[in-house]
DNA sequence: TTTCTTATTGAAAATCATTTTCATTAACAG
DNA sequence: CTGTTAATGAAAATGATTTTCAATAAGAAA
């Protein structure tokens, strides 16, 4: 099984590569990062945990490393309220990781859910037929999130 | 009918007396630039079109109310991708306009669609149910949206 | 209406996450 | 190993939003 001891090329190496993209040790040590947390990390956060390891990375390496995954669709994007974007991965190569979040509008702390998203790939199914149709539009994605008060902040 | 022909105290002034805001004009103005759009405006896009009647009014005082707003759950704030917040009223006099959006990823353009709202609400009644009891979370809202490319963008 | 208190305001400066610039470096094809 | 050029880091720029602060006006009281 390459790619999941360590030694092998890493899993997305072949999307990197296809894309065209140099494999280079900043975006090793990036994607190395995002793919050991299940935290939702803000551009910083994951400068300081590779800067621990290559002291050399630069803050704005991180942001254009970023930008390339999202846009290769490897990670996903958030705005959960407070001002820095977060970064997530979109899932590795063991499979899909599929979940919503919970957002504590007191503190901003975020929880990932699974709870419900059988029921909701149903409906979120039908509605994505109905409304590409309806509007002509070519749906390629989704975001559900709730928000409220966690057990601390209410 | 009160506050509906224009002559009338407005339908939010009892709102906002009871929160202890001064309704001032700046404020009339901006809520009332909220009330005669569909549009997700931006905080710069409403200050120019209060700009029009009354010039004397800054952008500090449009992010300001905005925010108040906000809070008093009169206004919804949003991000859709682009960098700027954009903002929708909640609702008007008349009742609940409650929809959701398509984003296209490409021009960022943003249509409000009312399909599926029947059916999504079932669904999401049930989540939030389970969801607040299984995380003790207060959940006060929720917010769905399709990603993907409007007719032009794809 | 006039006066008084103080919330609200506008202009300018500050903030701060993100982007751009540009000279240097390193991936990797040949 | 060498050459091409994508990728990089440091520093400067950007741009939306926030803060500061003296001046103003909303609304209560007289
Ligand atoms: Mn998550
Ligand atoms: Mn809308
Ligand atoms: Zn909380
Ligand atoms: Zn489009």
């Amino acid at each position: 099984m390459p790619g999941l001891d360590g030694t092998g090329p890493p899993w997305w190496g072949g999307k990197f590569r296809g894309c065209g993209y140099r494999i280079t040790v900043p975006r090793q040590a990036i994607l190395s990062v995002l793919s050991k947390t299940e935290d939702h990390l803000s551009a910083e956060d994951i400068y300081l945990k590779v800067h621990k390891i290559y002291p050399g990375v630069g803050l704005t390496t991180v942001y254009r490393t970023l930008d390339i995954l999202v846009n290769m669709a490897l990670v996903f994007k958030f705005d959960f309220g407070d001002k820095r974007a977060r970064y997530e991965l979109r899932e590795g190569p063991k499979g899909e990781r599929h979940h919503h979040h919970l957002i504590c509008t007191g503190c901003n702390r975020v929880i990932d859910y699974t709870d419900f998203v059988d029921e909701e790939k149903d409906l979120l199914d039908k509605a994505e037929k109905g409304l590409s149709k309806k509007y002509n539009f070519k749906i390629s994605g989704h975001s559900i999130q709730f928000y409220g008060l966690c057990e601390k902040c209410k």
